[in-house]
DNA sequence: TTACGCATGTAACAGGTTACATGATTAT
DNA sequence: ATAATCATGTAACCTGTTACATGCGTAA
């Protein structure tokens, strides 16, 4: 349910096609909430249907057009009115926590295969949010940058310090989870070590 | 597609009714994978069509039955090759990080109000996670207990380091949302202090 | 003329949520 | 008798995934 503020909020910066937003939804919020395309168009006209955003069909060339969306009063009521609501927490489900839990059930090469592919997940997220990071204190990112343009000055402090402050979260979150994973990886060194085989066995 | 290999890693260590497969999962996989028990039971019958779990019916005093199921060589056969298999990762879908995103658009009492929010809900989680933690090195967790009474003496110890290992891991997530909460909290605080208003004003 | 980027989708399916439905047994 | 707990589900809905489908515009 979550989709659409994501979609409200690129949209409220200034009107964009359905591929546009795209694009610019995959560089900026795809990085908290992905969504494919097919996911995208559908609840584009969803939301119309809605009347939360507006989208005007324009020409493009003799035969081909594009759909302009721009957000409504409605559309903007919406998502203030998210912003202010409780968030909906759903409950845990955890892939990776589950399998680590019975990490005895396998060998020791399958968890470590587990665990470094754990870290290796982690790693390329990692280095994604420190990039956003970068772009936002250069003010690279260009949904960044346009929403900067359509921010009265004594905003400006505050959007880019949210910004700052989100990424911030999910790269101290990423790299928990690496250490996680390097600390289990150390332990089933310890574990497999076969007690006859002396300090620098295990494999 | 995660659910069935959770319910096999309990029905592994004994057999056990939906009912009471739905207790014990509550108690202690539920903890990373929560399912209600209106999924666990079309799931039991749906593996028992796959092959990967027999139930046998049970008469329960003059008309009442229950399910016995247990795990058939199938079923330990899919479990080991999951355990074996790369873990898929879901594209990441965040609500929380997607709202402090956009904190700026609304008022600092709604910011506080959802970062508090955030906290509480990882304090709760926290909690549960830290008991567990307490339960394991004590084995006063039933099913732990379970598992340990049917596992060969030299693969306790690997055993519980595990379900440690995975507890200490959503210890150290719960840890830093917490942090990552608080420092939002001291960032709205900041952000909404009216300059003229001295270093103690903001409210 | 060919390939790449623009532009918009549909269809089938999987997985999970919420609410509801039903009845038996056992303890008080 | 009544409530708690045992016991097992169904149905409708929502969200998201995966794969596929279609055609136009423009630059090399």
């Amino acid at each position: 349910m979550s989709l659409r503020y994501a979609l409200l909020a690129i949209l409220r910066v200034g009107p964009l096609s359905g591929y546009d937003l795209a694009k610019q939804f995959a560089q900026s919020v795809g990085h908290v909430w992905h969504a494919p395309d097919s996911q995208i168009y559908p609840e584009l006209r969803k939301m119309e249907a809605e009347g939360l955003v507006e989208g005007e069909q324009q020409a493009r060339g003799e035969r081909g057009h594009r759909r302009l969306y721009h957000v409504t009063p409605a559309g903007d009521a919406a998502f203030t009115d998210w912003m202010a609501a409780p968030l909906d927490y759903q409950r845990v489900r955890d892939p990776a926590h589950l399998r680590a839990a019975y990490l005895e059930a396998t060998t020791p090469d399958a968890a470590r295969a587990f665990l470094r592919a754990h870290r290796a997940q982690w790693q390329s997220e990692l280095e994604q949010w420190e990039g956003e990071l970068v772009r936002i204190d250069t003010v690279t990112n260009p949904m960044l940058a346009r929403r900067i343009a359509v921010t009265a000055e004594q905003d400006r402090e505050r959007t880019i310090a949210y910004k700052r402050f989100t990424y911030e979260g999910l790269v101290a979150r990423a790299r928990i989870e690496i250490e996680w994973a390097e600390r289990g990886l150390a332990l089933v060194d310890r574990l497999s070590d076969d007690p006859d085989a002396g300090p620098a066995g295990g494999r």
